[in-house]
DNA sequence: TTTGTATATCGTACCAGGTTCTATACATTT
DNA sequence: AAATGTATAGAACCTGGTACGATATACAAA
């Protein structure tokens, strides 16, 4: 974590790269930093079965296509929207990204 | 899918908006469409543990802040470095977004 | 009407990925 | 010397995801 990430030009990049060089500059400590990197993530909370399926019909594709995004198979997501099963783990962190990001962010 | 989605403006939003009024207007079937859905993911291959950690280091961080990213255990990209444990389905999908768009992807 | 396609539900069963816990080791930091 | 950050290691456990059918509906085309 010392040297300055290559970043793609968008804010998450400016604003890290900033906070690299304070860490450089030993304004603010490795635990500071690291604190920084959790709150620069995308809160992942739990979702609903109906909030799934709210989410899939919101970006209008049938639950293969979403399957496909997802790299799950078509029989996950029915079950995921009928309660049977409860996405956790990476799952959530792509649900999440579809969420605030939409399907275009993880295709 | 019959609607023409709205997207944020990026290059895929636009080939998929063109798709689909190709859809609207007849000249593709369905069949094509989702061929077209498939073919405008990301390709998912699979992670050997090394390139799992040649991923990570090229992204400067530690096991505990990659863990972050994908939302999962500081133990699970541990065990996926050593070969225990293989990932797959979403965390493969998550894998493939870091190695080609970068970290900030998923952030 | 009949046929075919796409979509989604339901049930069973199995596998393995991810979690949690503990312990160890080493380098850096204070 | 003590504390912290990083990484490895192994074990047991749980459940998410897979695969296989079978069923049902809706819609478009023959």
């Amino acid at each position: 974590m010392n040297k300055v990430k290559t970043y793609k030009s968008d804010a998450f990049a400016a604003i890290h790269e900033t906070m690299s060089g304070m860490y450089d500059a030993g304004v603010i400590d490795k635990k500071t930093m690291h604190r920084f990197d959790e709150a620069c993530l995308t809160p992942v909370h739990a979702f609903t079965a109906t909030e799934i399926k709210a989410l899939r019909e919101r970006e209008e594709v049938s639950q293969s296509v979403f399957a496909l995004y997802m790299n799950v198979s078509k029989d996950a997501v029915s079950q995921w929207e009928r309660g049977v099963k409860k996405p956790a783990g990476p799952t959530l962190k792509l649900l999440s990204l579809v969420k605030q990001k939409g399907l275009s962010a993880i295709s």
